[in-house]
RNA sequence: GGUCCCGUAGCUCAGUUGGAUAGAGCAACAGCCUUCUAAGCUGUGGGUCGCGCGUUCGAAUCGCGCCGGGAUCACCA
């Protein structure tokens, strides 16, 4: 790469001219800023002690050491103590041809290690999936999809909490006034009738708590002795149990709510390797724990629960076994953990959970190392913010929430008013029409969530809809659709800008230059994507590389421009450049039209 | 209260291994379609980077202290 042999020469510069010797780490070299003449900038202030002359002088006896030992490098400035590297036509134009028309251009080769396991999605099957699932999702299946251009395997898995109180909520909440109801019976869709009954659920619950603390009960104990909570735990004890009514109803609701997810997931463009039920994990990590307590690594106390003592390490102590000998939250997780590790051998392990859950994991990950669970070290928890509406935080149980399949419905309709207001779905027939509205739709909606830093907390303003101008999925994706009809028109009019490369015979314009350096920072972009898992760099950087493109494809003709030389550097820059974004959009999960 | 995260333009967001004059989009205003798709392009206005102190040749970025917002700290999951 042509950074490293600039940071290795400028390494022997220093040698060179001042005697000392200095590491290529010690040196700082960016991307010069765009109002600078120039590609790559070194700051040179960190070497004046070494140098012992003005910034200037340093900087001008580097930047001729450079360019006499590095033919790529054309010409150089100074300003202050920036040595402002302007590298050659010819490296670009060499770029171009070589990486142009490579199919692999920016993923890397599949390395052949132990696979990565990612966790992702892991829904309750009491309620369907909102706008904060949608985010989990999203996120998910781009980071698998960027860890293999990182050439990694991935398996990907889902974690279904298909049991519990809450289930038995809804359940309970069927039973007493669910009426028979089916999904086939009303027509909803089975997630979204179990959802319905979930709601119902508490707010009967909740009358039933007025009405007792209306008798002079404390809020609190209300809540514990409401029959109807009393009696959703009698429906879990009888589930543990076995007893066949329960678990036949338990089967029968659950099985309404993966068809529904199922729909959900499919609609995304989201899927797995393997799914994992919580009804078949939950008894997990007992074993773990006992034999963490015979070895003494965990204590147990006089009551018979057993704990893990963080103290030490700066966190408090927490319970992994009731006094009663029945696992918590946390128990299971160590269990599914191990269990995830005999059954893949994995390299690492993300679970993509939201930020609510940092101190979970962060024990999780303490614990299993007390235990001596080696693999702990390789796992990382992809932390994402709250997707949050102006109003606050999203509630299942209030109703205060986004559907999945609502705003997916939203994204579908807004995207077709705005085709066909603009008169570009005249020519298309009904199953082409629609594919492009949902090709538009949900390319809005997942640039709009992905474009945002993961960690962050983010804002969604249901009143208003989501763009489709400016930094958004179908801006990229019009600027794809130009590009291929641009590449058709080319090819109509006998253009081969594939096997005839460009001689360079011109000097490359500001605006044809600016774009191959964009494509050339898609490599760059993948790596630091997979080290930081962070789909948001792609999404910046594509959105960036469009918008440069744009510029190019407003300034500079192309079929229109005389010079044969020229048109064919313009069609092969063109044609990277929809690759490139095509890429990238795949990296995001998001489609690209051919046209729109 | 302890721990962690966040605070950048009216709004939504970029920008941190410390670098040059802090950037986009939306919204507002003014231009550009007889020429490759105007879901586009160009321009104008808009900032004490929450506040203060410190480290440094240099701080949105690092440290400390405040202010404001959020999460978490259950024999819940």
């Amino acid at each position: 790469m042509i950074e490293e042999i600039i940071l290795a020469k400028c390494c022997e510069a220093v040698q060179h001219l001042y005697g000392q010797e200095v590491s290529p780490g010690s040196i700082g070299m960016e991307k010069t800023k765009k109002e600078i003449t120039g590609d790559f900038t070194i700051v040179v202030f960190s070497l004046l002690k070494i140098s012992r002359k003005s910034p200037e002088d340093t900087a001008m006896e580097i930047g001729d050491y450079l360019k006499n030992n590095i033919p790529e490098i054309a010409e150089f400035n100074v300003i202050k103590g920036f040595l402002n590297l302007v590298l050659s036509d010819r490296f670009w134009g060499d770029f171009l041809s070589r990486e142009g028309t490579r199919t692999g251009y920016g993923f890397r080769e599949n390395r052949h290690e132990a696979p990565v396991v990612l966790e992702y999605s892991s829904p309750n099957t009491n309620k369907p999936l909102h706008l904060g699932h949608i985010r989990n999702n999203l996120l998910g299946f781009s980071l698998a999809e960027i860890l293999k251009a990182n050439g990694h395997d991935v398996v990907k898995v889902n974690l279904v909490n298909d049991r519990g109180i809450h289930i038995c909520k809804s359940m309970l909440a069927y039973m007493n006034w669910g009426d028979g109801e089916t999904p086939q019976s009303t027509g909803m869709k089975g997630d979204h009738l179990i959802g319905k009954y979930y709601v119902l659920f508490d707010k009967k619950y909740k009358e039933e708590i007025r009405e007792l603390v209306a008798t002079g009960m404390t809020a609190e104990d209300a809540e514990k002795k409401a029959p109807l909570i009393l009696e959703a735990q009698d429906i879990l004890r009888r589930w543990e149990a076995r007893d066949e009514a329960v678990v036949s109803l338990w089967k029968t609701m659950n099985g309404w709510a993966y068809e529904g997810f199922d729909q959900t997931y499919l609609r995304l463009g989201v899927d797995f390797d393997k799914v994992y039920h919580e009804s078949e994990t939950y008894l997990l990590g007992k074993q773990l724990v006992m034999d963490g307590l015979k070895s003494g690594a965990l204590v147990g106390k006089e009551d018979g629960s057993v704990w893990a003592d963080l103290r030490e390490e700066g966190l408090d102590e927490k319970l992994l076994l009731r006094s009663d000998g029945t696992s918590v939250y946390m128990t299971q997780d160590l269990g599914t953990a191990e269990l995830r590790n005999d059954d893949f051998h994995p390299s690492a392990m993300i679970y993509v959970v939201g930020n609510e859950q940092n101190y979970h994991f962060d024990v999780l990950k303490r614990v299993l190392l007390k235990l001596g669970k080696d693999f702990a070290a390789n796992i990382h928890h992809l932390s994402y913010g709250m997707v949050e509406l102006p109003m606050g935080k999203m509630k299942s149980r209030e109703g205060t929430v986004v559907d999945a399949d609502d705003l997916m419905d939203e994204m579908f309709a807004t995207a077709e008013t705005t085709t066909r207001e603009l008169g570009k779905a005249d020519e298309l027939s009904q199953p082409e029409a629609n594919k492009l509205f949902n090709t538009i739709g949900l390319g809005a909606l997942k640039y709009f969530i992905l474009k945002v830093d993961p960690k962050k907390n983010m804002l969604f303003d249901p009143a208003e809809s989501i763009d489709f101008n400016g930094n958004t999925g179908p801006f990229i994706q019009y600027t794809y659709a130009r590009i291929q009809s641009l590449l058709a028109r080319a090819g109509g009019a006998g253009y081969d800008w594939k096997s005839r490369r460009a001689d360079l015979l011109n000097p490359l314009l500001p605006l044809e230059k600016e774009t191959i350096k964009r494509l050339f920072l898609f490599e760059e972009a993948v790596v630091v994507a997979g080290k930081e898992m962070n789909p948001s760099v792609i999404a910046n950087y594509v959105y960036d590389l469009a918008k440069v493109y744009n510029q190019f494809y407003q300034e500079l003709p192309v079929l229109k421009e005389e010079n044969v030389e020229k048109a064919l550097l313009r069609l092969a820059v063109t044609s990277m450049a929809g690759e490139v974004i095509r890429r990238s959009m795949k990296l995001l999960g998001i489609e690209v039209p051919a046209r729109m």
